[in-house]
DNA sequence: GATTTTATGTAGTGCTCACTACATTAATAA
DNA sequence: TTATTAATGTAGTGAGCACTACATAAAATC
């Protein structure tokens, strides 16, 4: 007898949303938002279109979804990195390293899978990944303010745009060492500014 | 009696391919060139599309003519900013801080024409904006390595993607202080990196 | 003014997209 | 086993896309 793991609930599926969710964060990470069309999905999970409806309303809302599960699986963690017993610029610094290190081309290829949905064409999904990107900034500019008040704005704008630069450059062909010596050349422009 | 200025050769033309072309930029650096169809176009030029098609041969091939009239007209100048008196650290911060300025959000809102470009999914229309910033970067890359030639690599990279952030920050909506903040910040990484 | 050339307007091509109506099959409940 | 419920497969919908065939109108040439 063939197990079906984790069903939602007593209602039975023949496929698992779940999975599906993985198989999409794949296929937006790797060709973005845009450039999928929910016939590749259907086809790499070998469902047919009712199904997919049946079970994620749109191609929105398998984004929303795949959004979810991200922040708990592939997301920085932006708790763990900003700590309040280390300088705030070297917390910012390895911040932008782990950025480079994500977004360099591995298998594949992709940048930030949340800056790059900022930049599709659909509005709810762009509006999605927008929300989640503000919730990011405004963390890590409230971590700045706490020891840092006077800066915080322009140095969560400069590591906000230098993220968005490296997921860009990740996408165009960057790979991991020269993503890493840009994130570091950074970190070091944030010593500076910090030191006051 | 009607004069039709700008008639490129002896063959008359009931329409102005050069004045459509600076319609098409002003088009696809607001909306982006994805964004921005074949039917938007024809459409603000009062012309169908048989017209259009015998002026320019495609979408791809409008937008090769735009980033040519760009490259005369609105792209930076390098070939000023980046001059072998000042010092290579003023130099680069002064072109950061002009991208800024031409990026700013003004009413068109619309970031960097060419590095847009090369994010959207036509691959004709790509690979023309890759070449232009790559011919860029090079310059750039250049520039640096007459004087720096250790660092060229790393610091060119930093620029662009710190340019490349810029452009994306730009079409996010930060406004003109926002991104001279930020590019101001990067460019005193620069002083710091280059004043070995 | 007649003829040839060139540009235009009308109308449509085939394609891909996100999304769906409906009949059918499979799993559950009685 | 039978009745009910739920998920699936087949096959399509309408909309938008870049692009074009063809007949017509306007210039240019003679």
């Amino acid at each position: 007898m063939t197990t079906n793991k984790s069903r939602s609930r007593g209602r039975p599926r023949r496929f698992d949303p779940d999975a599906a969710v993985v198989t999409a964060q794949q296929l937006f990470h790797a060709r973005g938002y845009d450039a999928v069309s929910v016939a590749d999905v259907t086809d790499a999970l070998g469902i047919n279109p009712p199904s997919f409806y049946a079970a994620f309303g749109s191609k929105a809302g398998l984004y929303q979804r795949v959004l979810d599960h991200w922040t708990g699986t592939a997301a920085i963690p932006l708790g763990d990195i900003l700590r309040p017993d280390v300088p705030v610029a070297v917390a910012l610094a390895a911040m932008l390293e782990e950025a480079a290190r994500r977004y360099a081309s591995g298998p594949a290829a992709g940048g930030c899978l949340v800056l790059e949905g900022t930049r599709c064409s659909d509005e709810d999904a762009r509006e999605a990944a927008r929300a989640l990107n503000l919730g990011a900034e405004s963390f890590i500019r409230d971590y700045i303010a706490a020891r840092h008040p006077d800066a915080a704005n322009e140095v969560t704008d400069f590591v906000a745009t230098t993220m968005s630069g490296l997921s860009a450059k990740a996408r165009s062909g960057h790979d991991l060492p020269r993503l890493l010596a840009t994130a570091r050349l950074a970190g070091s422009a944030l010593e500076k500014t910090l030191s006051a």
